[in-house]
DNA sequence: TATTTTTACTAAAACGTTTTACTTGTTTAT
DNA sequence: ATAAACAAGTAAAACGTTTTAGTAAAAATA
């Protein structure tokens, strides 16, 4: 019952002509060919009709081309990175490009891993988001002359392509929110990691705090004690709060560390949660719904997604090495809910 | 500067033996082919150094064995499949498979429209939540002999792989716990759908309600008007808590009805949240966090990511056309959080 | 009319593997 | 001493494309 797939060969000796002219015709080099309109519409018309489609594989091998790019983030299965990738899959889709997911845990070796074992794969384009160290390995996929695009942080010392958001600015912003509305002590709960979009975000606490004369108070929880996924640190944040006199509001800057942060208030500190103010980096569905409604710096998703593909489909295009890098900063939105967010 | 990638040419080259005898040694074969002890070393050695990969296209061009797996959702940025996504991955990767994740937004044309894209690509298996009209696409594919699971819900009339939960008992024991709570008016907000899985979800509040002697408040969302990712039909649950008498607990069918529900509490019945029983199919880390906490039924994520893949695994090895089908069920567990749900 | 150009097509190599069907020389059995 | 068995390999086909380098006939040009 099997009734094998077509191939161009079976085309071929149905209509009567060589692979090669099949080949042409379905390539749209007809005329470039000099392909007679007569054979040219006989095999359209015949391709049309047993909805024959080409082997992807043979073609890869081929071309070294496969028509799939890797999204490599953190987890996938965390709310920013999978509505992302939501939105990734239907761009992609939509241009004949397969998506492969996957997660790097922002484990360094865990990436290089991931890079080497799509190495064999013909990967067309790589978007990823960067753990700390494997600049080097980034370097070397640029060198071969595969398009890669960086996003949510980048390596400042390497010239490559990317798309970030604006957090230095925006995390202005949003503490500059709760110094408008009367908190004194504002805490900034963040990861201990030097990455570009952590860095930019603590420097925007730092700079609001200080222009308005008032004083720090940050922790950086150390990420290999952190479960990501299964809100782990909550200790740290616990002591932070117990050990910080005064403190009125609570800056996150990510979303699981604002899970995890209201975790830590449901069990330990119930009567806390009306008073304190509180905003977090990174808006989740979720965060509208709680009560009190939660503020959010808001990144732009299906921006930054389509931002992501339009670069990657302009770099599969130019063949030619175009040398020139394209780097591009987005801006975020404060979505400010009311409730608790004043004194 | 391009270091172009080593094949088994020249591997053969440097050794001075035949594309046969490597191919041979890295197989695994090198007894069964009587390669000499000295040649198999030399041959490994050096591939050891060189860090020689196989090209994978090629293998598969020439294998018809792709090591890529699928993996069809109703969309992937929803917490229950994203998390299960991020399960399947590791499982999978570390067996030596790449899993492309897709969303066909339970929609039959998109689920067709991708299981034909991924045919060009010799897919070696699919694991699909499949929409309510696809059974005659998921007949051909196994049909045609490749391995496929249907999971979340399956076709009685079609006897095929299939890894599911208990939604029936789940769901009575769900109702039950309301019940013995005294709640005495409970609706069950469920979607418009045939599905295993939503049936069986109503016949056990159904049953549940009729052992009690209760009577049925049910509403069903229709499937057109439900934007799944965007809280959509959110007018219809106001209506049917504002037109149902004495509803005093609210059974929610799924997770994202459950968001959507409890953005209504927020918006129109803000008192409400405080005084209704609330219960929801499928657990969200979230839901813990919720004041009120939400008790849900909760699926066994890993249970389930943990049996696809080994059913997966072992359809794979069977080339032998095992003609028999696996239908596994699932426990699901009942997460009982005390706030709200005692009257 | 003889040459060049154009039209309409094709044979065969190549991509990098796996696998089938040999080959050649050496032991072992008879 | 000869046949059979085995050891240690190899040549070449195959997977399904794309692409290079043609060819033969017809048309245009000199």
């Amino acid at each position: 019952m099997k009734n094998k797939r077509h191939s161009i060969k079976d085309i071929a000796a149905e209509i009567g002509v060589s692979v090669t002219t099949v080949s042409f015709v379905l390539n749209g080099k007809a005329q470039e060919k000099k392909i007679s309109k007569a054979v040219t519409e006989k095999i359209l018309k015949y391709v049309e009709k047993i909805k024959y489609k080409p082997n992807q594989i043979a073609q890869s091998l081929r071309t070294g081309k496969s028509k799939i790019i890797v999204f490599m983030v953190e987890d996938i299965s965390n709310y920013f990175f999978a509505k992302l990738a939501r939105i990734i899959e239907d761009l992609a889709y939509k241009k004949g490009y397969k998506v492969l997911f996957c997660s790097n845990e922002n484990d360094d070796d865990k990436s290089i891993d991931l890079i080497d074992l799509f190495k064999d794969r013909q990967i067309d384009g790589y978007i990823i988001i960067p753990s700390s160290g494997i600049m080097p390995k980034i370097k070397e996929l640029i060198d071969e002359g595969i398009p890669v695009i960086l996003f949510d942080r980048h390596f400042p010392e390497l010239d490559s392509n990317y798309v970030i958001v604006n957090n230095k600015e925006a995390s202005y912003h949003a503490t500059q929110h709760l110094i408008a509305n009367k908190f004194k002590n504002i805490g900034f709960v963040s990861i201990d990691v030097e990455q570009t979009q952590m860095l930019d975000r603590l420097q925007g606490y730092k700079d609001a705090v200080k222009d308005a004369g008032l004083v720090e108070h940050i922790i950086k929880l150390p990420l290999q004690d952190l479960n990501l996924t299964n809100g782990g640190g909550e200790m740290y944040i616990k002591q932070f709060i117990d050990e910080t006199p005064d403190l009125d509001a609570i800056y996150f800057a990510t979303n699981y560390l604002a899970l995890s942060g209201l975790e830590v208030f449901k069990k330990y500190f119930p009567e806390h949660i009306n008073k304190l103010g509180v905003i977090t980096f990174d808006d989740i569905d979720f965060f509208g719904i709680y009560t009190p409604t939660i503020s959010a710096v808001s990144q732009p998703l299906s921006k930054i997604a389509q931002n992501l593909m339009n670069l990657m489909l302009t770099l599969l295009k130019d063949d030619n090495k175009n040398k020139s890098t394209t780097k591009i900063k987005l801006e975020t939105s404060l979505e400010i809910r009311s409730s608790s967010q004043t004194k």
